[in-house]
DNA sequence: AGATTTATGAGGTACGCACCTCATTTCGCG
DNA sequence: CGCGAAATGAGGTGCGTACCTCATAAATCT
């Protein structure tokens, strides 16, 4: 009737405690004849590990580390909020996280940190930065001791990450197009593509995604190349403003990553507010403003909400080395107007 | 250092493990100023009860009931399949669920599965089913023996249901209709909208919220008077044909329930396939495919994973008299293109 | 003040599991 | 066959909590 319990497969494999024990927990000192029945017992009884009680009795706190990129960027302060209040609930399951802050665009910072975890002290890393030799190195050096690392919100596929949190930004790009197309509603006109830099493998992937269905479903629409602001506003409204005079049949403007806030003014500025299509990506509290005001018409996002319960799932999982539900950590490509906003908070 | 234990709360509070307890579990004999003073110990620790110890000590098994209405939805089986895999997930903190169906429209008997529920062996009952005063007095029956009750899916706002664990079918509709009105991209035309009954709360809702959006946002087009199924392919399929004789500028059909295959043959037979915009509820197999196809525009659904893990929650929850996190709780309104759709399983 | 009720303390057992020690059995091998 | 090594058993302790009993202390009433 309930489940059975540790002694239940001893007396069913016919072994002590002791030797269960053993098994289960993959201690040596057992001949391989014993470990399979015993491993029978587990499957005939359908034994499932009491992870509480076991974790109970393991008396081990895992404390995890999230490394993410300091400045002023909406996305990872929402994206810090969330891991807070993921990590907050993972204290039942022993779980601490520490949330540290390395100055963003500095590799060697990042590097340095990341090099100065022990083993004993950090029980797995989750890591958001661009994919750089020298992060590729650090890694490398976490790996080797045996600290498992994820890649956050942005892959890093090159590198010895165990596992990626985070939603595929290709996919993420084509369901962008999808809505730039059907919303602009035209047969033909441009589109302007407008993102930091470049350089991100985010708004490298987004941008491929976008152009392969703008390209096969939508042809009459001119995605013109992408825009570059480097994070500053200055840049943003220099640019979008040049490009507006010159592109004289702009249907849309694609926002692949931040700046929702300087596009409004600089449109509002031209006169232009809510004659374009704007789509931009993640919902954080600037783009949500922009949304109910109409500044923007979808936001394409991840919940943060899970990709932090992911996280620190996925982080738990390896330092187990236990296997990770994959459909259960797949996050969505969620697609968000005014009319399905999430309340806040 | 480590979390504080109730041997913590004792010393600090100068009292006796027993008293602490007493306490924590509200148990009866302690003098209020005795509480008081161990609860402040708790606060001053920041102590957080684990939970993980606790219920291994309680020993307690919470045997959840789910009721859904018999029959061949789709919307049901997915729903039921994913409750089932919550509950597996949730064996760990010592939950159990049993899915019973019972026959659809059959408000009596619904409500004699519900009288029979004793609060030694049910802990908690969600219930998706109409409301009617039978189920509304079948409810109050099982709050009087204290067992907390909670909708699912569709709300029961007029019972002494404890909460409701579903979205909100207003919102959904007019997330409809933006899409309607953006994809449909013309100044005017006709709507049409197809539902299985209008007696259901969820398409009375459904419907209210897509007209409140067309109205404001996209008055050109008119939204005809619902065509009702009653659940019957052929009926579909006649009313669907008639409505598009009369009606000659059909620019979408919106499918307020179930009925996508229906549909999907109904317009191929005409020759119209692919000339609405078609939006509908709920990803299914069905739905997926029909997306995949084309023969769907966009879905509106929840995450019905996260409806399942919410209800067994929302459920331990009350059956603890533990406050509930609504924030946690939220489920969105999701937005489904063939661009975005999750990967199935 | 004495009797009675009410609060509190002390201490134990159990939950399912991890992990330890030490004795005993079994095995492999020369 | 005998020996050392490897495998196994028996039994204990502790993790943080629930829940129980019985004794004792404190408050309350007459």
């Amino acid at each position: 009737m309930s489940r059975p319990t540790v002694n239940d497969i001893a007396r069913e494999a016919g072994v002590s405690l002791a030797t269960v024990d053993r098994v289960l927990n993959a201690r040596p000192g057992v001949r391989a004849k014993t470990v399979s029945a015993v491993q029978d017992a587990v499957a005939r009884l359908g034994y499932v590990r009491d992870m509480a009680a076991a974790n109970l009795a393991r008396q081990r706190r895992y404390r995890m580390v999230a490394a993410l990129p300091d400045g002023d960027s909406q996305f990872v302060e929402t994206l810090a909020e969330a891991l807070t209040e993921a990590a907050q609930s993972a204290v039942t399951a022993r779980m601490e996280l520490e949330i540290t802050r390395y100055p963003a665009e500095d590799a060697h910072a990042l590097a340095a940190l990341l090099g100065r975890m022990a083993p004993q002290d950090v029980a797995g890393v989750a890591v958001m930065a661009p994919e750089t030799p020298v992060l590729r190195d650090a890694i490398r050096g976490l790996k080797s001791k045996g600290i498992p690392v994820i890649a956050l919100a942005s892959d890093l596929p090159s590198t010895e990450r165990d596992h990626f949190v985070g939603i595929d930004s290709r996919a993420a790009g084509r369901t962008a197009a999808v809505l730039m197309g059907r919303f602009a509603g035209a047969a033909s006109g441009q589109i302007l593509a407008v993102a930091q830099s470049m350089q991100l493998r985010d708004a490298i992937e987004r941008r491929r995604g976008f152009d392969e269905v703008m390209l096969a479903d939508f042809p009459g629409l001119e995605v013109l190349p992408t825009l570059e602001t480097h994070g500053s506003d200055a840049t943003l409204r220099a640019v979008v403003t040049e490009a507006l005079r010159h592109a004289r049949d702009v249907r849309g403007i694609y926002l692949l990553g931040a700046g929702h806030r300087a596009l409004a003014a600089t449109l509002a500025d031209l006169g232009l507010t809510g004659r374009f299509v704007v789509i931009g990506h993640e919902l954080t509290p600037h783009t949500r403003r922009a949304l109910l005001a109409g500044h923007i018409d979808a936001i394409i996002t991840q919940n943060l909400g899970h990709l932090a319960r992911s996280t620190l799932r996925v982080l738990r999982a390896k330092a187990d080395h236990a296997p990770i539900d994959e459909a259960q950590e797949q996050l969505r490509v969620e697609i968000v107007l005014r009319e399905n906003l999430p309340p806040d908070q």
